[in-house]
DNA sequence: GTCTCTATGTAGATGTTCTTTATATCGTGT
DNA sequence: ACACGATATAAAGAACATCTACATAGAGAC
């Protein structure tokens, strides 16, 4: 396959989550198996390199808060909300492909 | 994440095709590629170990076929199909909670 | 004969995730 | 004061899958 479909997806749930308010790293990571009632996870060590790799493309903007707790506040970008979106119906399009796919000719599945 | 979903729909790719005919690996890259209207593709360096993993578990059977060309061919096993329609409908249930967290309150997208 | 298409297979490079380890703060219980 | 668990980030190493490239070879066209 062209790319990694799980990085993509990776991407996205970050991005959706910090579309709906600027969260911390670990928070990202408990909202994401909260929305999706634990069918995605981060685990940390795969969560923060994907906040790096974003923040360097631009799409999320880390600030390190002021006081208390060692912690960075991500937000989302107007390029990362544009992408976002962008992705989103990509990969909307290409799952519908998949799924005609896959249900062809299919009345067995649950 | 908890596994690799590329590989996952990669799996489901090769079993949907064989699942509605039996196939040599070169035509399966070549349906799935046409079926999806190319959004989903195979290398043959990709296609090639996904085949022989699938027969090693089991879910796909592979013969050689006599005489002339130097070819296999592929059948999915009732193992196959069983975890074809299983794994569709896991896929499913995920793909729905993906979206549905990343179109919350999201009316810009295409 | 040579070229292209069909057809399969393997080895090495690359990239991503997962696990582990390290560091550090905060709140709570004792 | 101290231990402990939860919060919070990061980097290093292992594991795994894909992609690129190489290797091989028959069939058909020219």
């Amino acid at each position: 396959m062209q790319s990694n479909l799980s990085k993509r997806v990776n991407e996205l749930l970050v991005l959706a989550v910090l579309d709906d308010e600027p969260s911390h790293g670990y928070q990202i990571a408990l909202h994401v198996e909260e929305r999706t009632g634990g069918r995605f996870t981060f685990q940390h060590g795969t969560l923060y390199p994907i906040l790096h790799r974003l923040e360097k493309q631009g799409r999320v903007k880390g600030e390190w808060e002021s006081g208390g707790r060692r912690r960075k506040r991500y937000g989302i970008t107007a390029q990362g909300r544009a992408s976002l979106d962008e992705e989103t119906a990509r990969l909307r399009d290409e799952v519908g492909a998949l799924f005609a796919l896959l249900e062809e000719s299919d009345d067995a599945a649950a």
